[in-house]
This record gives structure tokens, sequence and C-alpha cells, in this order.
DNA sequence: AGCACGCCGACT
DNA sequence: GTCGGCGTGCTC
């Protein structure tokens, strides 16, 4: 019997690659919109999703001709409705095909599975339920807590739960998850933290709380970081309904999620939650907008929330009736946790040049490992030293593909270039002069390391035995598992005194640590991307907020409070200022006033557009003939947006690619969006323009995190 | 994105 | 003489 049907299908194939977003084919029967299908494409089959498609029949372009599905993905329930919404949102405003996001969005096993093997995976065992009776341990909330939950259960949201380090946030994620599953034995919850470090401890209080009651296999994970065969199990159970929540990165946003109920990104302010590649989504925003659209809560959490989400929630006042879009709970105080650290800043400009440690701050980290105490230092830089310099010739250890300086790591006696990765031995003479003269300029971690090793080499722990140091970063982490067995030794004790780049200031609990310095923080101050300072005040609260979190060990030390050290140039700058009085509210304020007088984000909407060749010049003359087309066009929204000339990226070539970027701005969003929309066919119209031959790659990042 | 086709350098 | 580099083009 001859195939009857014409099936759209949405498959991996990028927008640019000019295939269109639905392909069609011939099905011996009508399929429904979100079967996984099978389908030729090319010389090979590959995955597709059955998509609703206007074309009654579907009329192919002109000598085309049409193939069969290869096959039918059988006991995989079509993705539903809200599901594909989520994906067409998702593709039309972060400027990529359907297709992209869709098949990014499934579990990567889905691709290279047949169906008998799929088949096998589906014949699992259902696994033992919990039982719904069970008592759960009913924790006292505190006042705060309670107000908040309460608010949550009762409004629409979404919500900024603004709660200090340590206020009990996660208390409170488990209570509004506990409500939102009791009410409705279908609802699901999606648990989101920014990096994979932070899922197994959530997990762990998300499982043991909630096991009892709705089995164990009612958590699951979904990150990069697991194995395709176990990111494969907990899609299903997700897709399934069997999973009730489903804990995350950035990437579970686009878990197929029949009950969701409720979203929570917890630190939402973080930046992990921008994709950087591919299709550049925002999952944070993704989640606002899933949730409207699927009728699921959203809870966004943050000690330090992004001036997105702090000026969306600002409340209503005489001359701003309305307020913003999303209502803020405010958690300001600590519990069982001691106080905030008291901030100390060291004056710069009053030290020795060239110190690294400050006497000080030396002094007081001796002070700490004499009582047995920790200390963890924050150096946004690995390796021993950024740059090798020759005395005699002014030879620098540039990397030659990249506009960028190879790294020097002492440790295994190798320059690298952090950027393109290329790697080559120390050089003992200046490659150029032959001098043996040659000098590391400015420190790493690993400098820091060694250097506190000589400071702190005479001083001893209460039992006798000399000060340990450990190092923790990209560099110390890499072999799987290194993390956990590095943050045991710290948790364990065994560790007097740690250094490290962001990763460690990040959400781990050390209970021991009562001192936390950032040694050099003033690169970030006068930086080109006005949202560094924001970075920087999240980043140094946040490892603030690391410290005496635990008032017990802290009463037990005698009660002397904890200390966070910024060592700076400018110890008056506003960041600094409002980090002493842990005043994120004042903080937030300033910067919100600056970027309204300044026209910035998010008083307006910001596009990149990206253009990789290999010269600068046919980088920059796409970006400069695509935003000439645009106004020949006069394409619609370009009243209302600005289009910058073309400009270098900060870093300029990365492994022998020049990069060039233009920024789009506009007080509307509608308007840029309708811009963008309409300018995608013109730019790749522009591209396949002979006079563009070089051109390398061209991508668009909507609402990019750095300019 | 893949994958094939196609045209120029260092190796069995 | 072949293997293999990645530029170009195509996929319902």
């Amino acid at each position: 019997m001859p195939p009857t049907t014409i099936v759209h299908v949405a498959l991996h194939a990028p927008s640019h690659s000019g295939v269109g977003d639905l392909l069609s084919y011939a099905s011996p029967e009508a399929l429904p919109p979100g079967t996984l299908v099978r389908v030729p494409f090319g010389t090979r089959e590959v995955l597709g999703v059955v998509w609703d498609s206007d074309e009654a029949t579907g009329e192919l372009p002109e000598g085309a001709t049409m193939r069969a599905i290869a096959g039918v993905l059988a006991g995989v329930a079509p993705l539903d409705a809200p599901w594909r919404r989520l994906v067409g949102f998702a593709a039309r405003y972060y400027q990529r095909s359907l297709g992209e996001v869709a098949l990014a969005a499934l579990p990567p096993q889905l691709r290279d599975l047949g169906p008998e093997q799929l088949a096998r995976r589906l014949r699992r065992p259902a696994a033992p339920v919990g039982d719904t009776s069970q008592d759960l341990p009913t924790v006292a909330l505190t006042p705060e807590q309670e107000s908040a939950r309460a608010l949550i259960a009762a409004e629409k949201g979404p919500f900024v739960l603004f709660g200090s380090t340590g206020s009990g946030k996660t208390e409170v994620y488990l209570r509004c998850v506990q409500e939102v599953l009791d009410a409705d034995p279908s609802a699901q919850a999606l648990v989101m933290v920014p990096e994979i470090n932070l899922t197994p401890q959530l997990e762990e209080r998300f499982t043991a709380r909630f096991a009892p009651r709705f089995g164990a296999q009612a958590v699951v994970s979904l990150h990069s970081g697991m194995t395709n065969p176990q990111r494969l199990k907990s899609w299903l159970a997700a897709h399934s309904g069997t999973a009730r929540i489903v804990l995350g990165t950035r990437m579970a946003v686009f878990a197929s999620l029949p009950g969701l109920r409720l979203i929570i990104v917890d630190e939402e302010h973080d930046p992990s939650y921008k994709q950087q590649e591919g299709a550049r989504y925002s999952a944070r925003d993704l989640a606002i907008w899933r949730g409207r659209e699927q009728g699921a809560k959203v809870l966004l959490g943050s000690a330090t929330p992004s001036l997105e989400s702090w000026h969306a929630s600002r409340p209503p006042t005489p001359e701003d009736p309305e307020g913003g879009r999303y209502l803020r709970l405010h958690m300001p105080s600590r519990i069982g946790a001691g106080q905030l650290p008291r901030v100390r800043r060291v004056d710069m400009n009053q030290q020795p040049r060239r110190a690294v440690f400050t006497a000080p701050l030396l002094a007081a980290i001796t002070e700490r490992v004499q009582r047995g105490e920790q200390s963890m230092i924050l150096l946004n830089r690995r390796g021993y030293a950024p740059v090798l310099h020759c005395a005699d010739c002014g030879w620098k250890s540039d990397c030659p593909h990249c506009s960028a300086h190879q790294v020097f790591h002492k440790t295994d006696r190798t320059l690298r270039c952090h950027h393109c990765g290329y790697t080559v031995r120390v050089p003992r003479h200046c490659p150029t002069c032959g001098s043996p003269d040659i000098l590391s300029m400015g420190r790493g971690t690993e400098q820091l390391e060694e250097q506190l090793g000589g400071l702190l080499s005479e001083v001893l722990r209460p039992d006798g035995s000399p000060a340990r140091i450990a190092r923790i970063d990209a560099d110390t982490t890499k072999a799987k598992g290194a993390l956990e067995s590095q943050l045991a030794q710290v948790h364990s004790g065994e560790v007097d005194v740690l250094v490290g780049t962001q990763m460690i200031a990040k959400g781990h609990d050390f209970r021991r640590i009562t001192l936390v310095a950032a040694v050099q923080p003033d690169g970030a101050l006068f930086s080109s991307d006005f949202r560094a300072a924001e970075r920087l005040f999240a980043l140094l609260m946040q490892a603030g907020g690391r410290a005496g979190r635990d008032a017990a060990y802290m009463a037990a030390q005698g009660g002397a409070p904890c200390e966070m050290w910024v060592q700076s140039f400018h110890p008056q700058h506003a960041v600094f200022e409002a980090l002493r009085t842990h005043d994120y509210p004042a903080f937030a304020a300033q910067q919100l006033q600056e970027r309204q007088e300044a026209g910035m984000p998010p008083f307006a909407y910001q596009a990149l557009v990206r253009a990789d060749a290999r010269t600068q010049e046919v980088a920059q003359g796409f970006l400069t003939a695509a935003s000439a087309a645009a106004r020949e066009h006069g394409l619609p929204g370009l009243d209302h947006v600005t289009l910058y000339p073309p400009v270098p990226l900060t870093i300029q070539r990365i492994a022998n690619v020049e990069r060039a970027q233009m920024l789009l701005e506009s007080p509307s969003r509608a308007a840029l969006q309708r811009f963008l929309a309409t300018w995608q066919p013109v730019m790749q119209a522009t591209r396949s323009d002979p006079a563009h031959k070089g051109l390398i790659r061209w991508l668009v990042d909507v609402d990019p995190l750095a300019i």
C-alpha cells in the first residue's frame, strides 16, 4: 500500500544550513504532532519530531522529492503541546531553527538508539513507588520562611526569593515542592541549579526528604555530566511522569514535563544559566516563559538577584503604582548560621608595591591556622603567571594562534593558551634574543599557593603540625571525582588554607571557614563589560557567604566573627562599600540608576551578531554589509533599533580565526525581536554573496551577558 | 550538523 | 603512486 499522508518533521539542521524549519515526509498513517520518528536525511537516517504545521498537504519546493519516514519510536508518547510551544518560542526568540532546539532538548541517546534497543530500555520493570501516607519530617519554618511559603502558595508569581546566604532558601524550596506534589498526584516540579557540581548535594537533600513518600525514583537529575544512558533514563522518567521532581542544570528547562506545576531557579543571577553555544538561551528567562505558558509557578532564588530580576520585582510606589511583573519575597536573616562576615578592606595604595598578601591579611590567615580554623583565598586566574616576558628584548609569551598570552604553568613547566589549548614547554632562553632573563608577570592560583606555602612555613596548627594549603581550580579538578575528593579534604579539616578560582565560591558549605579573602578583585571594577561590577558583587557576596555558616561551630571558636577580606587599590568603590554593609538593595539601586541613565539593560534590550573569518576585514565586512542590507530593505522595527558599527571582540583572534561583532540595541524587546526575525533571511542572502566568501560563520546572541 | 565529493601535500 | 587535509555543497 502506498504512503498516504504527509508529515512535517523537525530535525537537527541549523537554521543557516539552507534547510527549512520543517521537512515533509510521506507516512503510511497520520502521526500526531510530537511523535518521535526516524527519517532518511541525505545519506543517513536521523531522529526527528513530527511538528504542527499549517500547510495542509505541505508543498514541496520545486523539483524536490519526498521520501517516506523510516519508522516511529513506538513506546515514547508524543511530546506534548506545551513542550512544542516552548521549543518553538526558544527557536524563534534566539534565532535558531526549530529542529536544532528540539533535538538539542532531547537526550542524545535517543538519536542513536534503534527501535528495538529503545524498546528494551522501556521494558524495564517499574521501580516500587513510595507510600503517600508516609509522613514527611516537619521542619519548623522561621517566620520569614513561612511568610515566603504562604505568599508563594497564595499568589501567582513569578517570585523572586531574595534571601541572604544561609537564610534557608532551600527549605522554602522543599516546602513549595512538597505542597505542589501533594496537591496533585500527577504534579511535577523542576529545580535548577547553575552548576553540575551542585546537583549531587541537591539530589541528596531532595531524595532524603521525598523518597519516603514518593519513592526513590521520583527524584531524578538531568545535566551534561551524566552518562548518556543515565540521561535517557531520567528524561524518560520525566516524560512519562514517573519522576515527580527533576533537578538539573540549564538544559533541564527543556525537559518534557507533562505535569509541571513549579519551576525553581536557584542562584538565578548566575551567568551559567545562559548557554554560550548553539542556541544561546537563558534557562532562567525560558523558565519564566514556560511557567506562564504551562501554568506552573516560577520561583527565582538568590542572595544577589540579577539586576533584571531585581528590577522586574520592584514593589509598587506612588510614582510607579504598577511595580514590576514579579513578586519579591525577602528573607534577610541567617538561620542556624552566624553573623554575616565582617568586611575588611585593605587599601593597596598604603601597602608596599607588589605585595600579594599584605601584612594584615597574612597575619589574619596565620591566626586562623593557629586557631585550627580555615581560610579561603580567591583569585580568578589559574596557572602560575598570566604571561612570561623577556627582560632584554621585551618578548612576551603570546599564543601564535590567538590574540592572547600563553599562561605559565609551573607545575608541568608549560606555556598554555587558555583559549585554543596550544601548549609548549617553557623556554629556558628567550625565543627571540636568547637571553636567559625570562620573567613572569602577574600571578595566578599556582603562584598564590606557592607563596603562601613560603609565608606560612613556620606557622603551626594547634596540634603542632605545619599548615596545609590546597588549591582547587579547573587544573586540579580535571580528573573525574577530583573535585569531590578535594572538597572532602577541606571538609575533614585536613586543609587550613584553600586557594582557588571562583569555582570554590559557589554553593559548597565549608563549616570551618572563618576567613575569605579576595586578593586581587580590581580587574572587574573598570572592565569594559557593564555587568562586571554586578558579577563581582555577586561573587564576593557568595564567597563571603561561605564563611561562618555554622553558628554552633563559631560559638565554640569563641565567637570571633568571620571575616571577608578585600585587597584593593579602590577600597572606596561602590562595590566594596555595599559589600561592607551587606547591602544588596543599595548596590542594586545605584547600579540600576547608572543603567537607566546610560540606557542599558534592563532598560534596553540587546543582541549581538558575531562573525568569524580568516581576516578581520572579511568578518567586519559581512557585518557592515548585513546592516546596510537591513537599512536598504527598510526592515520593520529598524526605527526602534540601533545598529552599532562592527568591532573586533576583546579577544580578537582565537585559533587563527578573527572575530568581529556588532551590537544591536532597542528600548523595546518586541521591536528588537521583529527586526531580528526579518533580518535573518537578509543576513543569509548577504552571506551567500560571493563578496563574503571567506566568512567562516555568523551567529546571533539575543540578550547577551557580555558585550 | 553530518557527510560526500573534490582537489593539493608527505608518506608506505 | 596512495592517504588525508578541509573548502564547498546538499539534505524533504
